[in-house]
DNA sequence: TACGAAAATGATAATCGTTTTCATATTAGG
DNA sequence: CCTAATATGAAAACGATTATCATTTTCGTA
C-alpha cells in the first residue's frame, strides 16, 4: 500500500491547477520548485507514471519527450485532440466520436482505448488563421518511379 | 534537387517490401546489411525523415523511440490503428471513419491530420483472446480525495 | 511517543534513441 | 572527365528517461 507524501500530492496538485495544460516533467519541477517545494526529477516522473497508471492524467508521446495533462474524466471516457499548430489539447465533446468509436468495436471488432487515442490536426482557431500552405506530399524528395 | 543514391533506394525499397509491417530505424540498418547493403545508421534516419515528409512512410512515435511503416497511400487519405496488444498497425477501411473526419471539420471546425493521426485500442484478434483484465483505473494507487 | 518495517525520495550514473559534426565519397550536369 | 552540389557514415554530442542506492519519510503497532 502507497504512503502519502507531499511531493505526491504536489505534482498532482500542480497537474490538477494546469487543467487544459499540456506539461513536461522538466517543466513540472521547475514549476514546483518555483513555488518552492522540493523535489526531486526522480521523483516527478515516478509521480506521472503512478498517476497515468491511476487514471488521473494523460501521457502524450511527442517526438521530442513525452508530455502530460490532467484529465477530469478518470472514468476514462473522454476523447483526445491535439493541435499541432498551437499546441493545445482538447476533449472534444462529439456524440458521433464516440458513436464511431463503438461502430468500430461493434462492426470492424476494433476495441479503441480512448486514453491512448490522440487525433491531430488544426484546432478550430488555428485552421481559421491558417493560409491553407504545406499541401501534403507537396515537398517530393523522392521519386515514386523508383519505388520496386 | 536531391540525388538518387543507392542507399536512399535500398531504405525505400527495404520499408516497401515490408508492407503492413512497422519497423524501427536500427531494425532496418540490420535487415539491409543481412541483405549486403553496407549502410549507416545517420543515412537511415535522414531517409526515414525524407520519406515521411514526402508522405511516403508513416512515423509512429512509442514511448521507447519511434517506428516506421510504408503508406500505400501517398495522398493521405488513409486511417491508422495499432493494436496494444500484438503491435501491428493497420489500415481500417471504413466509411465511417471518413464521415467523422468530415464531420469533426465541419461541425466542430477541428481539421484532422490522417496521416499523424492513430488509433490505439485491440485489433479483432487480440480482443477476442484478451481475456477481458486490466480495468482501466482499477489499480489504483493515488487516492482521490487528495484532489485539490 | 517511540520503534521499525515498508515505502518514497533524490542525487548520481547509466541507458539508449536520435542528432550533430565533419571529413570523405558519390552524384549529375557541363 | 571535371567540378560543384549533395550524400554518406563513423564518432561524438545530446537529451529524455530509467536504474542504482544510500538516506529519509511514513504509518501501524507496541
Amino acid at each position: 500500500m502507497p504512503y502519502n507524501t507531499k511531493q505526491q500530492q504536489a505534482v498532482l496538485a500542480c497537474l490538477a491547477a494546469k487543467r487544459e495544460g499540456c506539461i513536461t516533467a522538466l517543466e513540472l519541477v521547475e514549476d514546483l520548485r518555483r513555488q518552492g517545494f522540493s523535489v526531486g526529477l526522480t521523483t516527478v516522473y515516478r509521480q506521472l507514471e503512478r498517476l497515468e497508471q491511476a487514471g488521473h492524467i494523460h501521457k502524450i508521446n511527442m517526438e521530442d519527450g513525452a508530455c502530460y495533462q490532467y484529465c477530469a474524466h478518470p472514468s476514462g471516457d473522454c476523447f483526445l485532440f491535439k493541435c499541432e499548430r498551437c499546441g493545445r489539447i482538447l476533449h472534444p465533446d462529439c456524440a458521433q466520436l464516440a458513436a464511431l468509436y463503438a461502430h468500430l468495436e461493434q462492426a470492424h471488432h476494433f476495441s479503441i482505448n480512448p486514453r491512448k487515442t490522440m487525433l491531430y490536426g488544426l484546432c478550430d482557431l488555428c485552421a481559421e488563421a491558417e493560409p491553407d500552405t504545406a499541401e501534403p506530399g507537396n515537398n517530393k524528395t523522392v521519386e515514386m518511379k523508383d519505388l520496386p
